[in-house]
DNA sequence: GGAATCACG
DNA sequence: ACGTACGTGATTCCA
């Protein structure tokens, strides 16, 4: 007896669909979600229940039964979703690559077809599994036929054979066309009869066995349900008839000639490859019945040229690799696994050429690298671990690697090359690189090889297809002019670090400690019991059910208790001030004030990552540790930032920050003369802004006006919406609505340069800085109107939010630059987005903020001046 | 490992 | 009829 698997197409893609965000695109834009959610399904339901058959069925018109009594009803479906059809084919194509039969029948739905086959099935002595999301199918359910249906998410599977059924329904298989008819069913627009729902469908049909029995005795029902099922008895039976599966639909299919995993490796593969399913194709072949001669199969998998090749070792390889310098191409190098990138030891150094990949000893890494960094193209998978590789771990020298060696030309990081071209990649690793772009697993060492060896390949082989992409999405300028030359900047920063005072930060613990141990007993003491303050979970139980405040808003898993939440119940109990309070002296004292002083490396600084491939707008982002959320807003968040100083005593804390540079290039990019004008005047500009939307002159604007205009200024960058502007103001929807449109009939260019903005990225299907970075936004394409605003919210603060980053690299870059040239022994230690800091030695602290002014506001010319202010003190938090 | 919360720009 | 401001990372609790 064999197993067949019977998968309704058009329900497991639909429940895909809504169950992924729409953001999953393969290479060429199409959205993906539903196929990538539909292959887990199918992958996760062969795994378990290994049939030996697979057929999927899919709908291509309704019966004329059904559409006759969808019409009586009026019961119209919307329309499928533009970025769900295209992603019918999409599975289609990957069934056939895997040999996978597709039924369709012209007039008949998927469920029919499954219904038909689950007779077919029956009648050939087979088990048979409808795999399907829609409930109609229990109603095919007997002994040998089972629904496969999905649980929670999309791979949690559960089965129903006839037991389960009556369990989970109280009604028999055969009852369930009846159990539809009386309940309906939203999902699939069966109206059934109103005020009935699963618990009384299920009573009734208890009680009187059939549906046609109980119409016929339909004045037995007493109440509002009789008197329903009498007026809609129509419903019932037409909602029946939909509800209905056709069992004997004329299809011709030879069953015994069937069996699943018979398909050709390579299709399958390729077909995967170019959806960039990566994990999924790996376990798709998995899936494959044993080969017959394995070994003939083996080369189908690996296409030509992603072999493993031969490596040279000692002097033979730094020879080979000074020869391959001379070549077009770039070479592609790699550290061997292990050590720390820091204060490394040396690391065996692999260097991948043509044809083959020299492998040279930890001992003459030092020597090799800089000479290759003098003299050939270098690509690498982390090029500023690289360049770390080259600061020499001299301090006083820190700063020393030359300009010239890391020349952008000469120097390629896939990583980054894989962000510019997609911002939003999950992954920047090699092997998931050389398999969505060369189609193809990285290969593997042979025995005797380092593992080094194979990446540098894998380096090798990436770098001219990643430098071809680039150039044909107009990418290379931003990627050799911003991104490249920002890599060794980064990696001085990195390895500089800054001075941390942990003196600050031990006598800020002390006070924490004493003044948190009062908040939480005045927690208990109010709250009149003892708690876990720090679980949501337990607050809430205590605030809302306990103490019977009102909640104000829901999570996704129960009442909000969050900043906003506090505040409205703050004038109500004095308990919520008292749990800000507790919030905030918490969460700095375990995030900085404990925290920081454990992250301090062995020269006692703290040296963060500074991450190039993370954020989706260019934006840098900062971890282990986080730096660029350091606290400064508070009281005791300047006393935290005060504990930031530099390494000399001394010496001094340089702050230099772009003043309301988002706002700057919005006006230079909408050209608006009022905007414009706010910027040239010398007025505050948030005030300006509140004279030109209140109409008042700039000398009567208030305080309340001056942060109303504010807040609308912060709404323009984030992609205004009126909702927003009313929940950050605490003003109610109109009035928001309202002052939104004072601010475009003020700034009538912004509007329509944001218009036009989203008219472009909704065409191109990306959105663009002024430098040419790109941000793929797939959520314009959503038919969901959430979805599809919060893209052109991105698409509107994309140019902003991005453009700023570039400009903030390209003043980085240049920096850096002077830092060396001019002779400056103070050092860059932090960016922050919109600002640098530095490290300066007091004599030269007059030169270095008239440099970076001028570096910082004339890197770009814009027709609004780039206003940068500085600062210096002893600690960060009094040099702002 | 996800959800909630909150630190920063 | 529906509900959100844009971009990050770290900590905590809890299934």
């Amino acid at each position: 007896m064999r197993t067949i698997a019977v998968v309704d197409g058009n329900s497991l893609i639909h429940r895909a669909f809504h169950a992924l965000p729409p953001t999953m695109t393969a290479p060429d834009g199409r959205p993906t979600n539903a196929a990538f959610g539909f292959m887990q399904m199918f992958v996760k339901m062969v795994q378990e229940l290994r049939p030996d058959v697979v057929i999927v069925a899919f709908d291509k018109g309704k019966p004329a039964f059904r559409l006759e009594a969808l019409e009586q009803y009026k019961v119209h479906r919307p329309p499928t979703a533009d970025e769900l059809k295209v992603q019918f084919p999409i599975v289609k194509h990957l069934l056939q690559a895997m040999n996978v039969p597709i039924v369709e029948i012209e007039g008949w739905e998927g469920d029919d077809i499954l219904g038909t086959l689950a007779r077919c099935g029956e009648a050939a002595e087979e088990h048979v599994l409808l795999v399907t999301g829609d409930r109609d199918a229990f109603q095919l359910v007997s002994e040998n036929v089972k629904v496969v249906t999905t649980r929670k998410g999309l791979t949690d599977i559960a089965i129903y054979g006839p037991a389960e059924v009556e369990e989970r329904y109280g009604i028999t298989p055969a009852q369930v066309p009846d159990y539809l008819g009386l309940k309906g069913d939203t999902s699939d627009n069966i109206p059934g009869v109103p005020g009935i729902g699963e618990k009384t469908a299920a009573k009734l049909l208890q009680q009187y066995g059939t549906l046609d029995e109980l119409l016929a005795r339909a004045d037995e029902v007493k109440g509002k349900v009789g008197e329903n099922l009498r007026e809609h008895a129509g419903e019932a039976i037409a909602s029946r008839t939909v509800a209905t599966i056709t069992c004997d639909v004329p299809l011709e299919i030879n069953l015994p000639a069937l069996s699943f995993g018979d398909f050709d490796p390579t299709l399958v593969s390729e077909a995967f490859s170019e959806l960039r399913f990566t994990t999924l194709r790996d376990r798709v072949l998995a899936l494959r019945e044993a080969p017959v001669e394995p070994a003939e199969e083996e080369p189908a998998l690996t296409p030509v040229g992603c072999d493993i090749r031969p490596c040279v070792f000692g002097d033979e390889a730094i020879l080979a690799a000074r020869q391959w310098t001379a070549a077009e191409s770039w070479l592609g190098v790699a550290f061997e696994e292990g050590g720390d990138s820091l204060f490394a030891e040396s690391r065996d150094l692999a260097i991948a050429g043509p044809e083959a990949t020299a492998v040279v000893d930890a001992s003459k890494t030092s020597d090799v690298l800089p000479e290759l960094f003098g003299i050939a193209k270098l690509a690498a998978a982390d090029a500023k671990a690289l360049v770390e590789e080259l600061c020499p771990a001299d301090e006083s020298k820190a700063c020393a690697c030359p300009p010239e060696r890391v020349e952008p030309a000469r120097f390629f990081d896939l990583g980054i090359a894989a962000y510019l071209l997609e911002s939003h990649r999950s992954s920047y690793d090699v092997a998931s690189l050389h398999a969505d772009y060369l189609g193809a697993p990285m290969p593997e060492p042979e025995e005797g090889m380092p593992y080094a060896a194979a990446v540098a390949q894998a380096v090798h082989d990436l770098a001219p297809d990643l430098e071809r992409r680039l150039t044909e999405d107009e990418l290379l300028e931003c990627f050799e002019r911003i991104e490249m030359p920002l890599v060794p900047v980064l990696a001085r920063m990195e390895r500089v670090g800054v001075g941390l005072d942990s003196c600050v930060l031990s006598d800020l613990a002390g006070e924490a400690s004493e003044r948190v141990d009062g908040l939480r007993a005045q927690i208990y003491e109010l709250a009149g019991c003892e708690f876990t303050i720090d679980s949501p979970k337990q607050l809430s139980e205590v605030l809302f059910d306990r103490m019977g405040l009102p909640p104000q808003k829901r999570t996704k898993t129960g009442y909000s208790t969050d900043a906003s939440v506090l505040a409205t119940l703050a004038p109500m109990h004095p308990i919520a001030a008292t749990i800000v309070e507790y919030r905030e002296l918490t969460k700095l004292k375990s995030t900085y004030i404990d925290a920081l002083p454990r992250m301090l490396g062995e020269d006692h600084r703290l040296h963060t990552s500074f991450n190039q491939t993370v954020a989706a707008t260019g934006r840098l982002s900062s971890s282990n540790p986080n730096l660029q959320n350091i606290p400064g807003r508070t009281e005791l968040g300047r006393r935290i930032r005060a504990a930031f100083v530099a390494a000399d005593p001394g010496d001094l804390m340089v702050s230099a920050d772009y003043s309301q540079i988002e706002l700057r290039i919005l006006a230079h990019l909408s050209d608006d003369a009022g905007l414009v004008e706010a910027f040239t005047s010398g007025e505050d500009f948030h005030t300006a802004t509140a004279a030109r939307v209140f109409g008042v002159d700039p000398d009567d604007v208030e305080p309340g006006m001056r942060a109303r205009a504010k807040a609308v200024n912060f709404g323009i960058v984030y992609g205004q919406s009126a909702h927003g502007l009313a929940d950050s103001l605490k003003i109610p929807h109109a009035e928001a609505q309202a002052m939104i449109d004072r601010y475009y009939s003020a700034y009538p260019g912004v509007r329509a340069f944001l218009d036009s903005t989203v008219a472009a990225a909704h065409r191109d299907g990306y959105g663009i800085t002024m430098f040419g970075r790109k941000r793929r936004i797939p959520e314009l394409k959503s038919s969901n109107y959430q979805l599809r605003s919060f893209g052109e919210r991105t698409a509107m603060n994309h140019p902003m939010q991005g453009s700023a980053a570039d400009i903030m690299k390209l003043a980085m870059i240049d920096v850096d630059h002077r830092l060396r040239d001019d002779g400056f022994a103070s050092r860059m230690v932090l960016q922050v987005h919109d600002e640098l800091v530095f490290e300066a030695k007091p004599d030269e602290l007059e030169r270095l903020q008239e440099m970076a002014i001028d570096a910082m506001s004339n890197v770009v010319e814009l027709s609004v001046p780039l206003e940068v202010c500085v600062g210096s003190a002893a600690n960060w938090a009094e040099a702002k």
